[in-house]
DNA sequence: GAAATAGTGTCTCTTAGACATTATCTT
DNA sequence: AAGATAATGTCTAAGAGACACTATTTC
């Protein structure tokens, strides 16, 4: 009935490093394309794979190590001329980790690059980048999104910093502080306090209920 | 490498009548759950359809004869169990057509069921329609596209309650009426008034070039 | 005390929300 | 004129934005 049809899924795993948003590419092992830099991805083995959300994270942990505590599915990108092998169908999804999560890479298995300064991709894996990035800001803009980017503990100045970057424009403190109570995503953690060369400043972290909380208006 | 991987498409068709949001369902041919009611659904054809969004235009015009001016991709369905067939993946899509479209269905080939009322649903059926209801009513908040269960030209009497009805909740006329330049979608229709038993309104209609146009703020 | 960052307060201007008013048609 | 719907105007209160100010640390 479905002749060859190439089911596969790719990740797009994001981090926030030195400011940037970047994202994990891997050294395809095969043809087609191989030994050229692409997003992970694999097939899906049904007699494995629950379902294509547990068959991603299995593809990203076999393809480099990391587990995502954050994993959406995407996008499906389909058809006939986006895979030399044939009609095929992605099932893409995306991921955020902190930036400590990646340093665990002895064996070197993945690269770090900036989405704004990608090599030249296979398939049509750019385009695959371009809608997780869109989806990724669109979304920033009125959730908790961008908390996963960020470690377990962080001040308050390094959530608005993670915001801005997401979002692209510059938020004031004043009123970036005065909506969190109300978008009641974050919580102080009693007696975790940053210290650093000057004031102290107050950690947080994301309520474990609220890990995607959506809010009526923007942050 | 995949041994057997059921994929198809199937498409949750919105359209408002009486009021009341409602969606296509079809009585399926063949088993598995034949005669059973069920949304529109079948097999991607690698031969004829370009992609998945090809794929369900053919599939909803071939199973109920209807073309949608708005479809859309809405979220892949897959795993071990959603289909007594074997692994499967269904690429969900969602359409909106007015209500004038339907009743060109001379063989009776489909029904009309209220969202809120639906008849139990083979595979994950129920999922899909509850999913495409989530999206319509999360996207509908902050864009035009509730326009798409409209006719051509409509007042913006009618707009407003098509908004009211897929918002669930009712709407301030004066604050509807003064946003509306900002979002900037619709334009009055020169020289076309509706007439009625009273004061005849002016028609509008969706600007081309915004059918699916995002907003910052909610209408 | 200077420098730097954390955290709060105040003012203004925009705008959503509630509601009143005017306008234009039919019977 | 009455009744109904279309369309616009007005007042108020909430909230975003801009920016000033205070607080607490290190050197």
């Amino acid at each position: 009935m479905n002749p060859t049809l190439i089911v596969t899924v790719d990740i797009v795993l994001f981090t926030l490093s030195g400011m940037r948003l970047k994202t994990v590419l891997t050294r395809r092992e095969r043809d087609p394309f191989a030994k050229r830099l692409a997003l992970p991805g694999g097939y899906i083995h049904a007699d494995d794979d629950h379902d294509a959300l547990a068959a991603a994270e299995r593809v990203l942990r076999s393809k480099t190590g990391l587990v995502s505590p954050y994993l959406e599915q995407l996008y499906t990108f389909t058809g006939g001329v986006r895979d030399p092998r044939g009609w095929s169908a992605s099932i893409a999804h995306y991921a955020l980790v902190h930036e400590s999560v990646l340093i665990s890479d002895a064996e070197h298995r993945f690269e770090l690059v900036e989405v704004d300064a990608l090599p030249e991709l296979p398939f049509d894996h750019a385009a695959i980048v371009a809608h997780a990035v869109k989806r990724l800001r669109d979304k920033s803009a009125y959730s908790s999104l961008p908390c996963h980017l960020l470690p377990p503990l962080f001040t308050l100045t390094e959530l608005q910093q993670t915001y801005e970057q997401i979002l692209g424009t510059p938020l004031d403190k004043s009123v970036f502080r005065r909506k969190l109570p109300e978008l009641d995503f974050v919580e102080a953690v009693p007696d975790a306090i940053r210290q650093g060369k000057h004031r102290p400043a107050q950690l947080y972290r994301l309520r474990p209920d609220r890990r995607l909380a959506l809010f009526d208006k923007a942050v």
